[in-house]
DNA sequence: GTGAAAGCGCTAACAC
DNA sequence: GTGTTAGCGCTTTCAC
C-alpha cells in the first residue's frame, strides 16, 4: 500500500517543521517567502495532496456536499446535478450523491444514516410524497446547512431554488389561449408537491384572466411518468364534453399525451393543443414538437450550490429564496 | 456549532474507557454482553455516528468511492450511476460525483486533484478523446484500486464492465440483413474509442457472413450527438449510391439520423431501414419507433461496483472483465 | 519567522 | 474483558 505523502515527509526533506510547513501551503500566517517557495516547489514535486481526513477532523469541516435527489434518470434532474457539479468543481468541493428512488422510507433512511460530522452541507429536492419534515430539521439543528431545489418544503426556514412554477404554468395557458383554445384541460402531478400547487394555480388564474370557465373534471391529478399522462388523457377524452387543448404539468406527462391523442387518431395541434413543461430535449424529438416551458435546471443547480456555499462560508448567513424565470417556448404542438 | 457526539461521551456516561466503547460499537474482540448492550443503548439514545475523517485517518480508508463519468445527462450514464449507487447504498459506501463533460483536460484535472487518500477506490469511463491513461496507471500504484466501466482504456490492468459491443452490432446487422436490406451503411462514434471498433467490426462481420460488400464509403465517423448523427446520415444521403439501411453507433445519432431522413422525404422503415443502439426511452417515443440493442445500463453499474468493492476487500484481488450482452429490440424503423 | 506540543475522534497494540 | 497509551495527518496555541 503506497503511503500517501504528508506534511511530515516534507518536513523532513527540508529540514524544517511541520508547522512551518503547514503555515507555507496554506498561504496564511508570516511565513518567511524564500521558505514557502522552497515547500510549495518540495510540495510539488513529492506531489503532495492533503489529507481530507486529516484537515477535515482538525477544522471540522471535509469539503462534501451530499446530494440527495429521487432520480438522476431525467433530463431535468441529471441537468442541475450538472450545475451543482459545475460551481462544486470550481471551490474544490466534493459531491455526494444520494439517490431516493422518489421513496419517502429511502430518503428517512440517506438523512438518518448521514455521517453529518463528513459533510458540509446539503443540498436536497425532496420526495413526492415525503410531507414529514422532521428529519430535515434535525440535520440542520446539527449545525449543517441545507438549501433545498425544486422540490422543497415550505415548513423548513433556509434557503430555497426553484423555478417560477406559477408564472411558467401561467404563461404556457395563457399562450393556448391566444392561440385560440378554449376548453383547456390541465394534467396535474401528485397532489401533496408544492410546485403541483403552482402549476395549478398558475392554470387557474390563467383561466381567471380571460374570462374562461373551470371544468373541475378536466383537472386530472396522478403521477409524474408518461404512463401517468397517457391514462390521464384517456380520462379526458372518456368526458362527454372534451377540452380542445391540455395543459401538462410536465414534458412526460404531455408526451403520455400526446400517444393517447395518436392512439384515438387526434390530431395533434389543430384538434387538441399539447403543452408541457420543462424543455426536456425530448420535446424537439417527438412528432409534432412540443410546446413546452423551458425550465433553467443548470442555473438552478449552479443557484442552489452558490447558496449552500455561502451558509456554510457564513455561520449566520439570512436565508435567500431564488426563484428563475422559465421562458416560454413555440412549437407545433400549439399549433392550430 | 452544535459538535457532535464522540465515543469518548458515551465512554463517559457510561464511566468506562473509550476503548470499550469503540470495541463494542464494532461488534469485535470480546466484550462482555452486557456491556455492549449498555453502549450500544447509549450511542442510540445520543444518536452517536461514527466521525469518519477519524476512522478513515486511523483505517486509511474513507468508504468513499469516486464515480468520474463523462455526463449524467443521458439516459445510460444516469442508469449506470443509478445501478452503481444501489450497491453502494446496501454496503454503506458514498459515491463521489465527477464529471468531465466528456473533456480529457477535465478529466486529467480531476485526476490530479484527487485526494487519493479519502478514496477507497475509483468507477471511471474516459473521456472520448483521451487516449493518455498514464494518470490512471499513477492513481492505481498508490494503491487505490480502479474498476473502468463502458469506456475502458485496453493498457491498463484492472476489472473492466462492459456490454457486449461487438455482438450486439453484429446481431443488430444481422437484424436488418434478415430483414430484407442489402445495402448497409454505419454511422460511427469517435474513432479512438474502443467500443467505436468492437461496433464497427460486429458490423463488418455481419457483412462479411452474409457475403454483403462492404462500401468504405457508408461508414462515416463522427461524435455521439444528434447532431452528428443529423449530419452524417446528410453525408450518406449525398452519395450517388445509396444505403438502404443504416446501424448507428448509439441511439442519439439514429435519431439524429431519422430528423434527416425525414427533413428529405425519405419514409424510415420502408425506404431506409435504422437501427441504433442502447435503448434509450426515447426510442420508443420517436415516430416511427427505433429498433435498437438494449445495453444494460443498470447491470452494468451494479457490477462495476460490486467488483470495484471486491478489489477493495481484497488486495490482490484479480481483475475480471465482465462483458454483458445485449438484447435485440425490434420496432417500427426495421420494418420494410 | 519558526519550532514544540497538544489535540481533533478513532483504533490497535499492549498491559493487567 | 477492560483500561492505558500511542498515533493516523493536520492545525493551532504558545514559546522563543
Amino acid at each position: 500500500m503506497g503511503r500517501f505523502v504528508t506534511i511530515k515527509d516534507i518536513a523532513k526533506k527540508l529540514n524544517i517543521s511541520v508547522s512551518t510547513v503547514s503555515r507555507a501551503l496554506r498561504d496564511t500566517y508570516d511565513v518567511n517567502q524564500e521558505t514557502r517557495e522552497k515547500v510549495l516547489a518540495m510540495a510539488n514535486e513529492l506531489n503532495y495532496r492533503p489529507n481530507f481526513n486529516a484537515t477535515g477532523l482538525v477544522n471540522r469541516s471535509s469539503h462534501n456536499l451530499a446530494v440527495i435527489l429521487p432520480f438522476v434518470t431525467n433530463y431535468y434532474f441529471s441537468t442541475v446535478i450538472t450545475g451543482i457539479q459545475e460551481v462544486a468543481y470550481q471551490q474544490d468541493y466534493n459531491i455526494i450523491l444520494h439517490i431516493t428512488n422518489d421513496s419517502p422510507e429511502r430518503e428517512l433512511a440517506i438523512i438518518k444514516n448521514l455521517a453529518a460530522s463528513n459533510l458540509d452541507g446539503l443540498l436536497i429536492s425532496v420526495s413526492s410524497d415525503s410531507d414529514a419534515t422532521a428529519h430535515f430539521q434535525k440535520v440542520m439543528d446539527t449545525g449543517v446547512p441545507i438549501v433545498f431545489f425544486d422540490r422543497v418544503p415550505d415548513t423548513i426556514h433556509t434557503s430555497k431554488v426553484m423555478q417560477d412554477d406559477y408564472n411558467g404554468a401561467f404563461e404556457a395557458v395563457e399562450h393556448l389561449i391566444n392561440s385560440g383554445y378554449r376548453n383547456i384541460a390541465h394534467i396535474a402531478g401528485p397532489e401533496g408537491l408544492d410546485f403541483t400547487q403552482k402549476r395549478k394555480k398558475g392554470f387557474l388564474d390563467a383561466l381567471a384572466k380571460h374570462n374562461l370557465p373551470v371544468n373541475e373534471r378536466w383537472i386530472v391529478h396522478s403521477g409524474f411518468s408518461q404512463e401517468n399522462g397517457e391514462a390521464d388523457a384517456l380520462e379526458l377524452l372518456k368526458q362527454k364534453k372534451r377540452p380542445d387543448a391540455i395543459f401538462a404539468v410536465n414534458d412526460r406527462k404531455a408526451i403520455g399525451a400526446m400517444i393517447a391523442l395518436k392512439k384515438k387518431g387526434i390530431r395533434i395541434g389543430t384538434q387538441m393543443g399539447i403543452i408541457g413543461f420543462t424543455n426536456d430535449p425530448v420535446s424537439t424529438i417527438v412528432s409534432p414538437t412540443l410546446s413546452t416551458i423551458a425550465e433553467p435546471a443548470f442555473e438552478i443547480g449552479k443557484r442552489s450550490c452558490e447558496l449552500l456555499l455561502k451558509h456554510i462560508g457564513k455561520r449566520n448567513f439570512i436565508p435567500e429564496e431564488v426563484i428563475l424565470p422559465g421562458t416560454l417556448i413555440k412549437r407545433e404542438s400549439t399549433r392550430r
